[in-house]
DNA sequence: CGCGGGGTTGTCGAAATCGACAATGGCCGG
DNA sequence: CCGGCCATTGTCGATTTCGACAACCCCGCG
């Protein structure tokens, strides 16, 4: 079972929720050839850990209150460009999963895979790879088709999702009304759509919208 | 700390998510006066374990692919009245809190909270007592303002999600267009949305909208 | 039987949105 | 260098929706 271990694996977990951290790291450090060295409960606590033990690997969870997994990502990332980090998730949500990748994650895994599946992502990320899991994987390779909105157009739905008006989304573009009015029936007619209402529909059945809340504006 | 625990509390862990459960099984499973009887992955594996197993109490998730954390008590409830369920849940949606404790919840608890509330809170559910956490109950005492849409009112978001217009959503119910206009707004306010656009987003992230293929019309 | 909530309908003017057109400048890839 | 896509802005009137009133009917409940 334990085969002597040349070099256990060190990981660090960052998980907002403490029953599930707990958990995880619980289960995670009895595996053969791992080691946990550290337990953060979000973005800057893991920061401070990671010079502290510098881990092999680190399991990051997207959702957390403050600092996201997402941009805990990118700060690693920037200050140890070869570090390897695991996203974790609980939601299969794509603007995420893009997100993650795009800021550096090593891979991404859902939390509704079996254990086991985890211990081998681990080993993967620490070995160079990138899981991303099937499903993911093939979402990920259908984003394009599926993305009919350009970027600006993305960002109009987003506002329209978070009820503001025609004119309250121009000033927070800072455009004119008209722009807003133009992209907005690009929208529609994209997505097609009769109104905004159903557009805004078409976007979360699309996976152009996620369920949760609206991401925190720069 | 003593080993030589009279009886221990013989726990049913139910989660959809293999992680968590497995996470939370086995942290459980090293504390002092727990046992672990059981682990299921939905509803009617919970029942099933529930009969072979008989635990003193179960700890289940609320949401769950298939039969839910809410219908999955409601069932054991019926067969086993005395029966002791802790809900577990990870958002905090006050629909289900309600609805779960109407299904005959013993306790209700949120992920979030630290490890040694969920064992408090097990050991309280076990002693026959009522836990639901602090901000549960603060949220669970206002929930008359939360009031959800009524049923005509949650047609007429399905129908403005499918894009109709007032217009035509009075002919599809059959219906005066200042009663739809009714409605609308009776939605808004509850929903506490800007637009009709937002009022989709806010049925959507509630959960009153499913991500889905809207319903055939009858 | 009265009370209250849900569902229904009405009116009004004010506000927002739509729709269909045309035009400019920037940037990328052929 | 040119064609095409994207973002931007403009104008026009027509249409839709909003918001805040008030009112009625029906039904279940105490």
């Amino acid at each position: 079972m334990t085969p002597h271990t040349a070099a256990p694996i060190r990981l660090l977990v960052v998980d907002d929720h403490p029953l599930f951290r707990e958990g995880l790291a619980r289960t995670l450090g009895t595996e053969a050839g791992f080691e946990i060295v550290g337990q953060a409960e979000n973005g800057s606590s893991a920061e401070s850990l990671w010079n502290q033990t510098k881990p092999d690997v680190a399991l990051i969870d997207v959702s957390m209150p403050g600092i996201d997994g997402i941009e805990t990502v990118r700060r690693l990332r920037a200050r140890h460009p070869s570090a390897r980090l695991l996203m974790l998730t609980s939601s299969e949500d794509w603007d995420d999963v893009i997100a993650a990748l795009d800021a550096g994650a090593s891979g991404y895994i859902t939390k509704s895979v079996r254990y086991g599946d985890l211990v081998a992502a681990v080993r993967e990320v620490h070995a160079g790879g990138r899981p991303i899991g099937e499903t993911v994987a093939r979402k990920l390779a259908a984003r394009d088709r599926d993305s009919p909105l350009t970027p600006r157009e993305l960002e109009v739905l987003q506002l329209l999702r978070e009820g503001l008006s025609i004119d309250d989304m121009g000033r927070q573009l800072a455009i004119t009304e008209r722009t807003v009015r133009a992209h907005v029936t690009a929208i529609k007619v994209k997505l097609d759509a009769a109104n905004t209402a159903q557009a805004v529909a078409r976007g979360f059945e699309r996976g152009l919208l996620a369920a949760g809340v609206p991401k925190p504006r720069s």
